[in-house]
DNA sequence: ATACCGTTGTACTG
DNA sequence: CAGTACAACGGTAT
């Protein structure tokens, strides 16, 4: 049948759905759905507010709902507040609904006689699956669909092509493979004028953008520290000018030279989140990124098969003292804090915490890290968190398991005087910086004085880092060895028989340290 | 088959 | 602060 035909004698309707790219700037799927509309047809811009996403989950292990944190939570609230404002100024409203998302919009499509839908390809498991639903039912109803890819700089599908049907397992290879995006060098800022106007939305029940307060979060403490990210687009340009406008540093940054450390001011351009939302164009990023290249000619450069071979550890009460910053190791503890209270951290902060909890020390499951950062980071996206966890535990992407973060002394090289730690773990704020990493090497006459008893105020250190990454790095070996001598196929039950034998020979893990050694006297080495 | 390389290790030396 | 030894993986290019 022919589109053409059906909208011109019909209602000239078209919906935005939004979900990610909660933006003006930038957005092929508003761009179309605005130039979709004709012969005084309405643009329905709509965003849907998902219970599971965004109503309370009093038995989840913090305050949010099963699927978000609550800073997570507070960011989209305040980037739909923002994009409503900016629809606002074009003559439009931002349509916001609660309920099942495909349910909503589904209904959406019926009452309001709607000829084209357009919202933002993902990749997201959960979208995927959604979207499969919408637009099923939008091609039984006619409904035209434009699904743009504009989250990402490149179509992972034609990458995967490219490389004849297999993700890429190494960076070099993806980068080799992805090139230059096609759109590099053609103009991306959309300036509207003015969008169509919303039409009559007949029976469907329209909200205000919701407070955290309406959706039912009201036990929250307050003179809690407030992560220092404001959602939306508006502050996320904002930052993105900021960043820019040094070019120098932009020309010149290295990102395994920043400081973890750094919180007053940290290290990157903290626009994760705003990426991650789409409150940023990436791809508008990246061109700004790239002229500051094009005027700086020296500048620095950019880098599945292993799934479930590794005998990881299922052992809950490791991950549980591990997400409630419980270690013992103040670096990690704090690192850990940082997510609960702002939702983001620096990412090699994210590698120790990552590292720590799975090749590292405790060798829980990288999918139970993955979930808890999932939940919990403001900027977390599927692909690039679980990409991370396998990159960091490695179970793919990368393999030198015997480079391990050590949670004392990786820290303190950025910060030796743990300024850190005691911001974001105040009971060691007195906690003299020679002891600062290592409390439970303070002398008890130190810990009296700093009003901090290890064991009582501060949890000694859960593992011996010492013995508990030897064990890891065994295991690890191990599991390769297997891995090579089957050829890639590891079943079940050769798992289990390999986690047996392992078992038998590491047990660090389920032997915390007494010792009161300090730092100075653990040379022993054997091989 | 072999050599080289890899987004971001640690600990010691001069 | 740069250079080195340590130990040593899989992917990729030749």
């Amino acid at each position: 049948m022919s589109m053409a035909s059906s909208s011109f004698s019909g209602s000239g309707n078209a919906l935005m759905w939004f979900r990610k790219g909660l933006r003006i700037h930038d957005n092929p799927a508003l761009e179309c759905a605005s130039r979709g509309v004709t012969g005084g047809g309405f643009l329905y811009p709509v965003f849907v507010i998902d219970p599971h996403y965004m109503e309370p989950d009093p038995r989840a292990s913090s305050p949010g709902s099963s699927r978000a944190g609550l800073n997570r939570i507070r960011f989209l609230l305040e980037s739909l507040k923002d994009l409503d404002l900016s629809l606002r100024k074009l003559g439009s409203r931002l349509l916001v609904m609660k309920g099942e998302p495909g349910e909503v919009l589904i209904n959406c499509l019926k009452q309001w006689n709607v000829e084209k839908l357009c919202f933002e390809y993902d990749t997201d498991p959960y979208y995927q699956q959604l979207d499969m639903r919408v637009k099923d039912y939008a091609s039984a109803a006619r409904i035209e669909v434009f699904s743009p890819v504009s989250h990402t700089l490149f179509n992972p599908a034609d990458i995967i092509q490219k490389n004849g049907g297999r993700p890429p397992v190494s960076y070099q290879s993806f980068l080799k493979l992805a090139g230059e995006p096609s759109w590099a060098s053609s103009p991306l800022m959309t300036i509207f004028p003015s969008l169509p106007s919303v039409g009559d939305v007949g029976s469907s029940q329209i909200v205000e953008v919701p407070t955290l307060e309406e959706l039912g979060y009201v036990d929250i403490e307050m003179g809690n520290e407030l992560p220092p990210f404001r959602g939306g687009e508006s502050e996320g340009l904002k930052r993105l000018r900021e960043a820019i406008s040094n070019e120098k540093w932009v020309a010149t940054f290295e990102k395994p030279k920043g400081d973890p450390s750094a919180f007053l001011r940290p290290a990157t351009t903290t626009l994760s989140p705003y990426l991650k939302f789409g409150c940023v164009s990436s791809r508008y990023f990246y061109q700004c990124i790239q002229d500051v290249y094009t005027r700086n000619k020296k500048h620095t450069s950019p880098p599945v098969s292993l799934l479930g071979q590794i005998p990881w550890n299922d052992n809950d009460e490791l991950l549980t003292v591990w997400r409630e910053a419980k270690t013992g190791y103040p670096w990690i503890d704090a690192i850990m804090t940082q997510l609960h209270k702002w939702g983001w951290m620096h990412h090699l902060a994210r590698h120790c915490v990552a590292c720590f909890l799975t090749r590292g020390d405790l060798f829980v499951h990288w999918e139970k890290g993955r979930d808890v950062f999932e939940r919990l980071l403001i900027d977390s996206d599927w692909a690039i968190n679980s990409g991370n966890w396998m990159w960091l535990s490695c179970s793919s992407f990368f393999y030198q398991y015997n480079r391990i973060y050590s949670p004392i002394s990786f820290g303190k090289k950025y910060d030796p005087n743990g300024n850190y730690i005691r911001h974001f773990l105040p009971i060691l704020k007195d906690m003299p910086k020679e002891y600062i990493y290592e409390p439970w090497t303070a002398p008890l006459s130190v810990q009296t004085k700093a009003k901090c008893i290890i064991g009582k105020d501060y949890p000694k250190p859960m593992v011996s880092h010492d013995s508990a990454s030897k064990d890891c790095k065994q295991k690890l070996a191990a599991a390769y060895e297997l891995n090579k001598k089957l050829n890639g196929v590891v079943s079940e039950e050769d798992l289990k028989v390999l986690q047996r034998k392992l078992d038998a020979t590491c047990d660090s893990v389920l032997n915390p340290v007494h010792s009161h050694s300090s730092s100075g006297d653990k040379r022993q080495r054997r091989s």
